[in-house]
DNA sequence: CAGCGTCGTAAATCATAGGG
DNA sequence: TCCCTATGATTTACGACGCT
């Protein structure tokens, strides 16, 4: 009963994963921001061309990445580093 | 002067996200029927008055504030629909 | 002021994509 | 193929602010 039931309605949770290149724009962003992970409206738009993934992508992006990160940040700690690093050697050059 | 040129290792980013919502109200997914109610109520209008807001709520057992709140994420899902719907018909 | 409107979000949940 | 986790999207519930 339950099984059948929104299989047209909710076709549109058919998904892809994002690119490779995309979520590293978007964890880049994540992290150089991690005292206030929460872009404007305008960076959401940047960030969507960038990635070419829609604004609302981008909103549901940091949605799900900032809970996920806060309830459970030790998973998260190599990539934070990862992204710290990535961010020092950038700004060198 | 090495002390912190590494790029924020915040202690504790977490904690400067406001948002700590604390006395809220558990989400609870609503069944089927009430569902499919509420998108039967909400083709019939958009906005509800006071009067159908009790009806709806009593028949599906919410409360009058659940119902309300659905109403407005609805008009807010409704809006995003149209949009996207919008943006790949021109471009 | 009461009360309902929108907007942006938290948190939980859903449904599938990916991978071993 | 089976099973499990990662991930993107959707669903409830509010806080903040607007308007009447």
């Amino acid at each position: 009963v339950m099984i059948l039931r929104s299989r047209f309605l909710d076709a549109r949770r058919k998904r892809r994963n994002f690119s490779k290149q995309a979520t590293e724009v978007l964890n880049e962003y994540f992290y150089s921001h991690l005292s206030n992970p929460y872009p404007s409206e305008e960076a959401k738009e940047e960030l969507a061309k960038q990635c070419g993934i829609t604004v609302s992508q981008v909103s549901n992006w940091f949605g799900n990445k900032r809970i996920r990160y806060k309830k459970n940040i030790g998973k998260f700690q190599e990539e934070a580093n990862l992204y710290a690093m990535k961010t020092a050697l950038g700004a060198r050059q | 002067k090495h002390k912190d040129d590494k790029p924020e290792l915040d202690p504790n980013p977490v904690a400067n996200w406001i948002h700590a919502r604390s006395t809220r109200k558990k989400r609870c997914p609503y069944t089927k029927y009430q569902t499919l109610e509420l998108e039967k109520e909400f083709l019939f209008n958009m906005y509800l008055t006071r009067d159908r807001r009790y009806e709806v709520a009593r028949v599906l057992n919410l409360t009058e504030r659940q119902v309300k709140i659905w109403f407005q994420n609805r008009r807010m899902k409704m809006k995003k629909m149209n949009k996207e719907k919008g943006e790949s018909k021109e471009q």
